[in-house]
DNA sequence: CGGATAACTGACCCGTGAGTTAGTAATTCC
DNA sequence: GGAATTACTAACTCACGGGTCAGTTATCCG
């Protein structure tokens, strides 16, 4: 027999909706737009479905908050700072591939990627934003550190936005295996490892030949 | 008033299963494999619905067909060059990131990796197979040539597989760009120019540093 | 305590699209 | 030519899931 008290359900109007997002952002994550189940999603929040609609009119628009809750604190402060950054460029890419690298190894980047690349046909305003406010300027804000770093002669000549694509690519590349076949037996990549030593690799690369000087 | 002659469709049994494939693949690299409907895979084969039930039991099976004869053609011969290569290792990188460049400029390779990370948690099985026969063997065999590389001195220490990441990522990603983000106006990156910088990039990054030795 | 409010639920509606089937017309073979 | 064969289609069924609504129950306030 269940105990005489506690409410089979409580009102909680402020917390729904992040736990609602937070449980959406898995399922949008693990089957792709389509093939998520609202149902699914509410089950998860641990709310009916019919609660969804008190907070999200449609499942596009649920699906716009996670994508609004989720990409906007994870790349406006990489974009940020890299994009005030003055010192050396040698310190800025051995700050900046680590910090990813740990963005990356928590939370939900890999699902949010997927998320991009899989839907961006289907949602080509949000695929516009997801650029102009976010991808965008993150490689804009790397290829101008670049940029400035050659013309410091920190930087060997080349395009910069090729240069910046070379420095994170791997990254991401790794997170979508770890979403993609690591849970077939695939074995994972160590991410911060990897940050590590691509950052040597990448800067013994680009970093132009006087054995020491420039830089302020 | 339409021509008196001319049938209204004709029976082409050898030519229809290629067909379907080839429409099958552009759609569900379009809306995913959920999204994606059997009419309008249809429509673009030229043939009713029905028909396409007459040569696959079902849409799962449909979807592997297209994996299937996509897939393999394109990345077993890259997999295979590397692997038996034995030359210097210079060489072999800057034969095979052009070669990946061109594979990836024409046909539908952005496509299948769209579908690749974005249905791979709905088909398993299709993970598995994509993982151990194509991606895992070409990562694989890159790494193995990085391997011999270094055991010659030809190139630094380090994991080779993370090399092999470095290298080939920024061709991977920029395929996935020019799937998400250019149809929404963003600049295209040009894969040819991409790949001839990124070797140089990379083979200085990598390169042990003997000024001329090495190699057979 | 008891009425009013609103957060929440269970059961429903209905459009959509995967899969089926009965029949039609292109082809083949005599 | 015409019967037999079969590639193909139009029109259908039915399950599934997004979205709705009438009613229920926790909470607030007097």
């Amino acid at each position: 027999m269940p105990a005489i008290d506690s409410p089979r359900w409580r009102r909680r109007k402020e917390a729904r909706p992040s736990e609602i997002v937070a449980a959406a952002l898995e399922v949008f994550a693990e089957r792709g737009f389509a093939a998520a189940r609202l149902e699914d999603i509410a089950a998860r929040a641990g709310v009916s479905k019919a609660a969804l609609y008190l907070y999200f009119p449609t499942k596009q628009d649920l699906f716009r908050a996670v994508v609004a809750d989720a990409f906007a604190p994870n790349l406006a402060g990489v974009a940020g700072a890299a994009d005030a950054y003055e010192g050396r460029f040698e310190d800025l890419v051995r700050t900046l591939l680590p910090a990813l690298a740990a963005v990356a190894s928590r939370g939900s980047m890999g699902g949010l990627v997927k998320m991009v690349v899989g839907e961006s046909r289907n949602f080509p305003e949000l695929a516009k934003v997801w650029h102009d406010d976010l991808v965008g300027k993150a490689l804009a804000a790397v290829s101008g550190a670049i940029a400035r770093a050659q013309a410091k002669g920190e930087v060997k000549a080349g395009d910069p936005r090729a240069y910046a694509l070379g420095l994170i690519a791997p990254l991401m590349l790794a997170v979508l295996w770890r979403e993609t076949f690591t849970p077939v037996g695939a074995p994972p990549f160590d991410l911060e490892a990897l940050a590590r030593q691509h950052a040597e690799t990448a800067l013994n690369g680009m970093l132009a030949e006087m054995p020491e000087a420039a830089a302020a």
